[in-house]
DNA sequence: CCAGACGTTGTT
DNA sequence: GTCTGG
DNA sequence: CCAGACGTTGTT
DNA sequence: GTCTGG
């Protein structure tokens, strides 16, 4: 599956790379954990893909943002993001059946970008992390679903929050998850689910194809890719350098 | 009808 | 063992 | 995903 | 919001 990821490119490259505006805080990452805020492509959050003019489902400029959001999904329709499960997967599968998911799937697919991501492997007493690349190391797009909820701040914040105008008791949280399908064989010497990893050619009909076209496109990574393995440190999602990349010996 | 869940992974 | 935090 | 916490009362 | 379980 995919619970840690690494996205090592400039923010230059990253803009041309997906052809979208990169914001100035944006930061490389070498060790992207769950909950954390991080950049995803996606479609204009009012745009619905189905109901698109032309050029939006061309993927003009329109059709596709750069967008910074909390990986583990929060479905629109929960009472408060911090009680709610948040899943940082979801299966290919059954992804189109999963309440938490179908809306997503319809309306709100997104690229997740990364040029790695990170599996354990149980080895005696811990575990070895390995770090899976392409054949080439380039970037690479994980298929995901993002939501955006907004509510009320629960009572129990405002005092805290100092909270007195209107605006400051709404709360917005934007939020993506990683679809999982089975592995290539690359993955499958290290796990038995792996990130659903998109031809480059197949990045826009993700983004704006029907849900059918969408769906047949959730497969293992038929690319060439390499698997290495890293230091532990990488175990720790407190640890975060150009170090963690190294290959070790096991 | 209302109440309660809504997810994945991995492990047993 | 299980939940929370990152 | 892994690491680290897992609690209360009272006081600052 | 919508589905499942009782």
């Amino acid at each position: 599956m995919c619970g840690r990821y690494t996205l090592t490119v400039e923010a230059g490259d990253l803009a041309e790379r997906f052809g979208v505006q990169v914001p100035d805080d944006y930061e490389k990452r070498y060790n992207a954990a769950p909950r954390q805020s991080l950049p995803v492509v996606r479609t204009g959050v009012d745009v619905d893909p189905e109901h698109a003019p032309e050029d939006v489902r061309d993927a003009g400029d329109r059709g596709r943002e750069f967008a910074f959001a909390e990986w583990g999904l929060v479905p629109s329709w929960v009472g408060e993001p911090d009680d709610a499960n948040r899943p940082i997967n979801a299966r290919s599968e059954t992804v189109r059946e999963k309440r938490s998911f179908r809306d997503a799937f319809e309306r709100r697919r997104c690229l997740v970008p990364a040029d790695g991501f990170y599996e354990w492997v149980e080895r005696g007493g811990g575990k070895q992390p390995y770090r899976v690349t392409l054949a080439d190391e380039s970037v690479f797009a994980m298929a995901g679903l993002y939501e955006v909820w907004e509510g009320e701040v629960a009572q129990s914040s405002l005092a805290a929050f100092g909270a007195d105008g209107d605006d400051d008791r709404r709360r917005r949280v934007e939020s993506f998850t990683v679809l999982t399908t089975e592995p290539n064989d690359v993955v499958a010497d290290l796990h038995h689910r792996m990130a659903v990893v998109l031809d480059r050619e197949d990045e826009t009909t993700w983004l704006h194809g029907d849900p059918d076209e969408a769906q047949a496109l959730l497969e293992p990574y038929d690319g060439a890719m390499r698997s290495y393995p890293v230091s532990t440190a990488v175990n720790d999602p407190g640890n975060e350098s150009p170090g963690l990349l190294e290959a070790v010996d096991v």
